[in-house]
DNA sequence: TCAAAAGTGTTGCATCTACACCCATGT
DNA sequence: ACATGGGTGTAGATGCAACACTTTTGA
């Protein structure tokens, strides 16, 4: 039987990139269509879904083709299946994925160093979208969405950064993905009673009075999935 | 091109049954698979996508053809596509849909007026559910934590009841999906502090003092789906 | 010594929780 | 009248937001 249904798999890549005004801002890459339907126009990275590769790994995979890297966070994001949304009859699964900054910037040094940038992909901040084929728009708008209420009472915001961290670091993201400011005083109370972060004998110096750096207390979930087990998310 | 990928939707079909003891259980349908893979055991209703369909209707018809009745919520659950789920490769959007206890004992005692009720459905209370076909046991256990996380930030145990009811019922329906009691006089005051009810000038009467009966302010959405339009949701 | 970020203390307000208490009705 | 659930009041605990304040460094 055959239904004439295709499935394709895509990612939502999310990361913090500093922006020309100093401030940390949320940035996703795009991948430049070259066939029709929406030639030319900017779309979400992504691929059928081949027989033999489950879901998750399809979407770690076109992400590790697209970026080079793999994700410190990645989640099921929705399962879009309307029957307008595409000429031919598809159903996308889309995952949205958390970068390391650091990772990303390494990644983007090399490429510019060597020159072997993929010719057809191209970080865009989230303020700054161009216009997207299909529903992506839609869907990039989704999964803010969704990392701006995950934020709220998770652990999320820690796929953006290093190993080691201020707390300092950690409000700046928290601040670009709700954005707007929180207290200083607060946040490090709120987010030392939770119990996530371990304190490091290590600072930061270079400015003013040194930071205390933080690490992941890795005992604890970076996100609550309920009952879905890891087979279903890929956390690093 | 041909995937060998098939996409099925299925649903969890969620309602509140009086249990003998006398207090609310939730319950829900499941369907006894004629055919293998999995022949003689029990499933969550579903079937097909079909090329003309969106997911959300099909689980709409899915769960009308097995309980005949509409749902008062209907949600995306999750997109289970793990490559050993299924003997055949089988891609499952699995929904999930709150129905009115009034509705459902009105369409079980037609059916056992007529006679004519599904011969392979029935309802199972959620404490004594059977061996279940695939990987359907997880998903039951996954639908009923979203259930219970979503009870408490949004209005879905409205789903459960007509059209008025007393905050007896209401809380009620609560203590169900929760498990555990709650103090009658704070529920009393956060359900009305939220906004999400409108007082009736009608009582039940029957038993003791006659309990006011409220009414859903349908102003306030039953729950915050975020950007996702209501093409992919249902609600009545 | 001064600016600026790190980090601590304190106060007030809103919310939750437990439980005492009054109210209205059928039996 | 009385048992029972409907409905109100209230004191203590907890959590959060605002902001004053101290500490530590680089310049």
């Amino acid at each position: 039987m055959t239904q004439s249904i295709r499935v394709a798999v895509s990612t939502v890549i999310l990361t913090l990139r500093r922006a020309e005004s100093g401030a940390a801002v949320l940035a996703l890459p795009l991948v430049l269509r070259t066939r029709e339907p929406f030639a030319d126009q900017w779309a979400l990275p992504g691929g059928w879904l081949t027989a033999a590769e489950s879901p998750v790994d399809a979407s770690a995979r076109t992400l590790a083709e697209t970026t080079g890297l793999s994700p410190s966070y990645l989640e099921q994001l929705y399962a879009f299946g309307a029957v307008d949304r595409s000429p031919t009859r598809v159903v996308s699964l889309v995952y949205w994925a958390l970068l390391r900054q650091d990772d990303v910037d390494a990644q983007i040094a090399a490429h510019r160093a060597s020159g072997l940038a993929p010719e057809n992909v191209r970080w865009f901040e989230i303020d700054a979208l161009p216009e997207l084929a299909f529903d992506h728009a839609k869907i990039i708008e989704y999964a803010l969405w969704r990392l701006r209420n995950k934020v709220g009472y998770s652990r999320v915001a820690h796929g953006f950064l290093p190993a080691e961290f201020t707390l300092a670091d950690l409000r700046e993201a928290y601040e670009a993905i709700l954005g707007r400011s929180l207290d200083p005083a607060n946040f490090r109370r709120q987010v030392e009673a939770s119990g996530n972060l371990l304190p490091t004998d290590r600072f930061r110096t270079g400015s003013h009075r040194p930071a205390r750096l933080y690490r992941y207390n890795t005992d604890v979930a970076l996100a609550d999935r309920g009952p879905l087990g890891p087979e279903e998310t890929s956390i690093r």
